[in-house]
DNA sequence: GATAAAAATCGACACCATGTAGACTTTCTG
DNA sequence: CAGAAAGTCTACATGGTGTCGATTTTTATC
């Protein structure tokens, strides 16, 4: 809009290409909620984002690649969240805070979140991506537990293994709740909290 | 082999298609086992059991149609043996035998029960033989914990859905550990007995 | 054990999605 | 403005799925 700015305002440090990619994730966001993926085809992708399947194929590789990126552009927000997140705190306020904060991630992405978890298996990089966040999943875990006075260490009793399982519980709890409504999800989440501050030793 | 009994023993209840159908299954699981399910193709699992595309096609419809009939003649097996499990014990000895007997599944039967978690979005059939399943997991896991004083009801903290955390904590963590190793399981089957033991309010 | 129906098998084909290749057009850059 | 880089297109090659009709084998029956 009227940009009567002098030269400097002329940076297109935005490739057009850019936009494209964004387009083109965008899409494939889009049909992975309205047909899943396996339904999804490279030519709808294309389409939705305003290209030929062949144009496509210049961003991305694959199918895979394209559904990898839009994994890894989600995650990535996940991670910087997180790492936004302080949580040196009193253990029951950080388990309420974590489960909170869970809740919300699975509202925004669940779609994504579940796409990921479904390909993991299939598209490697993608099982990467998911591994790596489940693991700053169960340090935050292992750490809050040990501060709730659960022995650190890595023997099924102590506090790695079992942020170990208490996070998948979590993962497995909440995918499928994700896809049924919100209440659900809240629901589950308490539930999970109940679990972890029991599995904390912090029955009230 | 020199059969020289009486007429009646002639009786091939057995069609021939019964041992083709057969050799087919355990062709596929084998294959799911070296290639994996995408890898895998029709042409291997006809060539496997002996036969042509063409040919398999007489049993089944399609590709998921094959396994999800392995998958479903896997479930059966794990659906009679629950049957045979007389449950009505003291709780915290019912938990030791309830992972025990997982445990024993899941060395026996991991592949294909991955197999069905992968598959159950893709494949509805699987899905269902799936969720079934789960479900009667979780009806035997509410009931101990009832048993051992949790109160009954569906509400976050209630038996009902802390029974669906456990069972999704305990498919997870088997999910993955068996892909590892049986020590992995056996680690992973404390860990989880640890937490269930724990929800139940069984902390020695 | 001959025979007709049913069961099983095959090879060829149509279809569709993926991914590749090369030519062409637009956009940047000096 | 000219050349390079970025972006786009159409056409094609490949490979896997599922279908079809013809053909052979098995099974039941007399």
């Amino acid at each position: 809009m009227s940009g009567h700015h002098p030269a400097r305002s002329r940076r297109s440090a935005e490739r057009k290409g850019d936009v494209r990619e964004r387009a083109i994730l965008d899409t494939c966001e889009a049909l992975l909620a309205q047909k899943g993926y396996d339904a999804m085809t490279v030519g709808d992708i294309a389409q939705g984002a305003g290209i030929t399947r062949g144009a496509l194929y210049f961003y991305f590789g694959s199918k895979h690649e394209v559904v990898a990126a839009l994994v890894a552009r989600t995650v990535e927000q996940l991670w910087e969240r997180s790492r936004a997140t302080a949580q040196a705190d009193e253990p029951r306020r950080a388990i309420a805070a974590a489960m909170q904060r869970t809740v919300e991630l699975w509202n925004e992405h669940g779609l994504v979140m579940r796409t990921a978890i479904d390909l993991s298996l299939t598209v490697p990089e993608i099982g990467e991506l998911w591994d790596h966040t489940a693991d700053l999943f169960i340090t935050a875990i292992t750490a809050v537990l040990e501060r709730a006075g659960i022995q650190a260490g890595t023997e099924p009793q102590q506090a790695s293994a079992m942020a170990r399982a208490l996070c998948w519980m979590i993962e497995r709890t909440f995918y499928h709740a994700s896809q049924e409504s919100r209440e659900k999800l809240e629901e589950a989440s308490a539930t999970c909290e109940h679990i972890w501050l029991t599995s904390a030793g912090l029955t009230t």
